[in-house]
DNA sequence: GTCTATACCTAGATAGAC
DNA sequence: GTCTATCTAGGTATAGAC
């Protein structure tokens, strides 16, 4: 479920687990492309061969779709926690802004990935695919939130969704663990997203923690 | 100056010029990546062989070493521009993301490349540098901003800065021609990142146009 | 300025021994 | 589960004729 360094590794002697496998190349894949990542590299850096690496996986595209998948799943596992509540749109588009937030610090090596495909293959129309959803998604919870009134009508909705969660998946370009909590950064973009750059004199929202 | 698409053709007569070559290759590399773009790709999408294509240009680097110029050229013009006016920071740095969504509006192809750049050559790695330099510098006009009070001090300027510079470059991944003036969508952007997506009840911005 | 032909290399992927 | 050896396709780039 995690991506973390220490490779679990459940019961094979001295092999890798497929989640090892997968981290080493995504964190590769991110590092210097998809593309420009060859399947020796990935072997390098797991310090087996290429013969073997191929033992674990069935070729390179099934990391790339094992990795998008994750980080797809946890988009939509957002989108769906936020469907279910009994708010406002304009509150359940504020609780999509955090929790995809949360989702791309947690999953930051698996969204990363995702948000540059290209879609030169299958596996990268589907995820292309699965992100316009995700957008379309987003498009309607901004049209809702403005019709209630809760957020300003004087920018198109796509226009709106599309620059708010351009800030949120800019994150992938950053954010690195060591900078802070991610409910800190989700709340600092939550913040700035809403209610803006500029200087506020009435403070309506009082936990005013400096960041980091 | 520009990358449009009717390609010049100054005197050659059936020839391709250089601005030309530089069009379709760049076309192609954001489609589907540097690396996933082949020399026979570029060639094709122009009518001739490989052959005839290193007659033009001396390799696959050269091509985006042109683009990510032409990108981060535009860039450092707009910062220029607003380091020489007498304005508060405040203003300069509305300046700034003003220009910024022009330029990417504008050079668009060549600044979604300078975007994508992960660092693999001599080339991409100088790319690299100059976005940091960039970088730099907004931080500092968001950090002067905040110390005369002209927007909210309670975000790290790093933060800050990336997170809104992250809402202008993510118009590369939607922003076509099509979809408005760029002084439009630029005039959007600010007043999204200034004034915040939650409804305004004191107006002090009067032109309030529907976008597109 | 454009072509055909080709050198040279690295990629993804497989065979089969241990 | 890991290895060495190898196949095949496709990549960048060049030589040299027209």
């Amino acid at each position: 479920m995690d991506s973390a360094r220490p490779a679990p590794r459940r019961r094979g002697r001295p092999g890798h687990d497929l989640d090892a496998v997968l981290a080493a190349a995504v964190r590769l894949f991110n590092a210097r492309g998809y593309d420009a990542t060859s399947m020796f590299d990935v072997a390098e850096a797991l310090g087996i061969t290429k013969s073997t690496l191929y033992h674990h996986v069935s070729g390179k595209e099934q990391l790339l779709a094992m990795a998008v998948d994750r980080a797809v799943d946890g988009l939509f596992e957002a989108a769906a926690q936020v469907r279910d509540q009994q708010n406002t749109a304009t509150v359940r588009l504020q609780e999509l802004v955090r929790r995809s937030v949360l989702v791309l610090a947690e999953r930051l090596e698996f969204v990363t990935l995702l948000l540059r495909v290209h879609g030169n293959s299958e596996v990268e129309q589907h995820a292309l695919a699965r992100r316009r959803e995700f957008d379309a998604l987003a498009t309607d919870l901004v049209k809702q939130a403005q019709a209630e009134g809760g957020i300003r009508a004087d920018v198109e909705p796509a226009t709106a969704a599309r620059l708010l969660f351009g800030m949120v998946n800019s994150l992938i370009e950053w954010y690195r663990p060591e900078r802070g909590h991610p409910e800190t950064i989700a709340a600092t973009v939550v913040r700035l997203a809403f209610d803006g750059l500029r200087t506020i004199d009435t403070t309506d929202d009082q936990d005013e923690q400096q960041e980091q």
